[in-house]
DNA sequence: GTGTTATTTCGACTGCCATCGAAATAACAC
DNA sequence: GTGTTATTTCGATGGCAGTCGAAATAACAC
């Protein structure tokens, strides 16, 4: 049910401090970023960080890999692809979908 | 503030009920699909039904047309590809993503 | 006007989410 | 072993989301 498992990850990405803090480690790129250094960066306490960490951890949108007592973090890219996708997919199933389209103005 | 704004969108796409309904309008095409239809189609309680539908129009997803007693809804296409540009953006705005996207803002 | 159909709003309920501080765990240096 | 740093888990709190049925509104036919 491929629908659940992109609904999880929207849902995931769907909050303003989750977004921000997939956004920071997409930024990173390759080398991802430690915990603490998102904790200072974000500016949230280290518990709630951990909490949505762990729910981006859980969509499978972020892994973390241990570097002594740091863990670092890291966007998972394929992921990401495969959600746009999805949701490309979705949004050019049937209809004709402009892609250059700047102003909304419906 | 964008990461706003997309983080409403995707919060919105983030459940199960509204990305079933959404994918249903963007299937539909530009014909909609009238409120009742989506109620049958879907199998929800009315009041739920339009709950879930407020939301999705309150992100300009989706948009309501009159005719007679009967509401159209269609899905609004420019956002929806306004809102994958911008995770396409995120995601290939530093590391090395399949560049699908023309222009990157370093 | 009355009546019918389509949809929303209201009121209420249950449960999960976001947040925090404090305590516990993990990995290491010594 | 003790101690230090980095991170998670625990426990609690406030608030919002999802759901429903019933009542209210909208648009029309008569």
């Amino acid at each position: 049910m491929k629908l659940e498992q992109a609904a999880k990850q929207l849902e995931a990405l769907g909050n303003p401090t989750r977004l921000n803090l997939y956004r920071t480690l997409v930024r990173a790129g390759a080398a991802g970023r430690p915990v603490g250094y998102l904790q200072e960066s974000i500016g949230i306490a280290a518990s709630t960080l951990s909490h949505h960490l762990h729910r981006l951890i859980l969509t499978g949108l972020v892994t973390q890999e241990r570097q002594a007592t740091t863990l670092i973090c890291r966007a998972n890219y394929p992921i990401m692809q495969d959600l746009i996708g999805f949701l490309a997919d979705e949004c050019c199933a049937d209809a004709a979908c402009t892609p250059a389209t700047g102003e909304v103005a419906a």
